[in-house]
DNA sequence: TGTACATCAGTGAACGCGCGTTCACTGATGTAC
DNA sequence: TGTACATCAGTGAACGCGCGTTCACTGATGTAC
């Protein structure tokens, strides 16, 4: 039974865990900027300075809060990947996975700030984040590879002064595939999160109503965009 | 002479313009949360309680900043519209449209974060703020308007379960326009914010190099997917 | 034109508050022999 | 298996700080007669 570890290293995963879930409640509550140790400490009924056998200060649990929503919001996307009805309708796949992105954007809108709004000031986000940040835009690519295997992917035009561009975009991101489409993808990639943000951050209030209907159309037409499905 | 309107109209009509200038340099600087009367007051030199005979609480200072900054960049988005080189090709002036709210963001990266990033906590925006937020919107109607007019608006697929909200969106914003083309200008108006969103908050960073470039392919492709130029 | 009173910008002290972080400490858990 | 020592989670007090807002006040500007 190896597997026991010791209390004190399962109890400092707990803990660890405890003062992250109070974290994001704060958050849910107050936003990222009001996020205070103490304040967490307090409802953990602990004393302020036992968080700093945890996290070193303030920016390393904010960092940790990051990193752990963009695992989500990536896991959430590629979980969307998986289940699709029929593997051949890319779109509805594309569909899917935005659906996927805006309903945890929804359900954590706090979370969702933290990575996707106004940078929290005075914090410049470490090495860490890169990685799990780029899951979501992996799984859009993904979809737009298998599309373009079956071939059902159909290049956008694409101006001739993005040509370079282009080219260092796909060797970088997407190797293989054409140019044009990686271009619409990263567009495409910033457009849904431009979506999402207005609907999260209230711009749509007293605008659009039918947001899911909306939606739908909107990033079908987003996946058409891209060249799914022609 | 009745324009001199006393030292006192005068001065206060200044010292007002000196606390929101003041106010937007530390915007600028520390972000609009850590946005303080007492730091502006300092370097004003006053008092901090000499503050509160301009604005009733630091809420309303933060009110009227923003609605400054829709302000701007509505008329600056409307300043895009009239000096169009041929009023006919109504993609350039979309073009160019969204290219004057870019400039903008990008010269203003924390105005801009307080109009469209993520919302502060705790304050919930007055009345006062919804003519202001419009005119871009508006703005950007103008000229699916006029390519309607000289009839060269194509309006895109339309899902049957939006026509609902698209002839309300219509009879609300649009009036006389094709209702798909309403919906699709929503969603645009959203992606827009979406690319200016990426770059100025930092996803871009180290992923789109040729911003300018990627910009105008993007918000070309934005064009033709509402339906201008065909 | 001169005077009496009202208005209002700005002062300075004070209120009560919460924050991040450091430090010397206690006592429980883990480890090596 | 038992003992001696090392590790480490958590305590409690303290540091120095900045914040928004209120209040009674002074003195300059504006207004009515």
């Amino acid at each position: 039974m190896s597997n026991i570890r010791g209390a004190r290293a399962r109890a400092r995963i707990e803990v660890t865990a405890a003062i992250k879930d109070e974290a994001r409640r704060q958050l849910a509550a107050e936003g990222a900027a009001k996020l205070s140790l103490r304040a967490v400490a307090r409802e953990l009924g602990m004393v302020s300075s036992a968080l700093y056998r945890y996290f070193p200060s303030r920016d390393d649990l904010l960092t940790a809060l990051i990193v752990d929503a963009y695992d989500t919001v990536g896991s959430a996307a590629e979980g969307a990947l998986a289940p699709a009805p029929d593997p051949r309708d890319h779109v509805a796949r594309w569909v899917a996975l935005c659906e996927a992105i805006r309903e945890w954007a929804l359900a954590h809108p706090h979370e969702y700030a933290l990575i996707y709004g106004s940078p929290v000031p005075g914090y410049t986000a470490p090495r860490d984040t890169v990685g799990p940040a780029a899951r979501v835009g992996t799984a859009l690519i993904s979809i737009a590879r298998d599309a373009r295997d079956a071939g059902r992917l159909t290049p956008p035009p694409l101006a001739d002064e993005l040509r370079p561009e282009a080219l260092r975009l796909t060797a970088e991101f997407a190797p293989g595939m054409p140019p044009a489409s990686v271009v619409a993808l990263v567009a495409a990639w910033s457009q849904l999160f431009g979506l999402i943000s207005f609907e999260v951050f209230g711009q749509f209030h007293r605008v659009v109503e039918e947001r899911d209907a909306f939606f739908r159309q909107s990033v079908t037409r987003l996946a058409h965009g891209v060249g799914l499905g022609h």
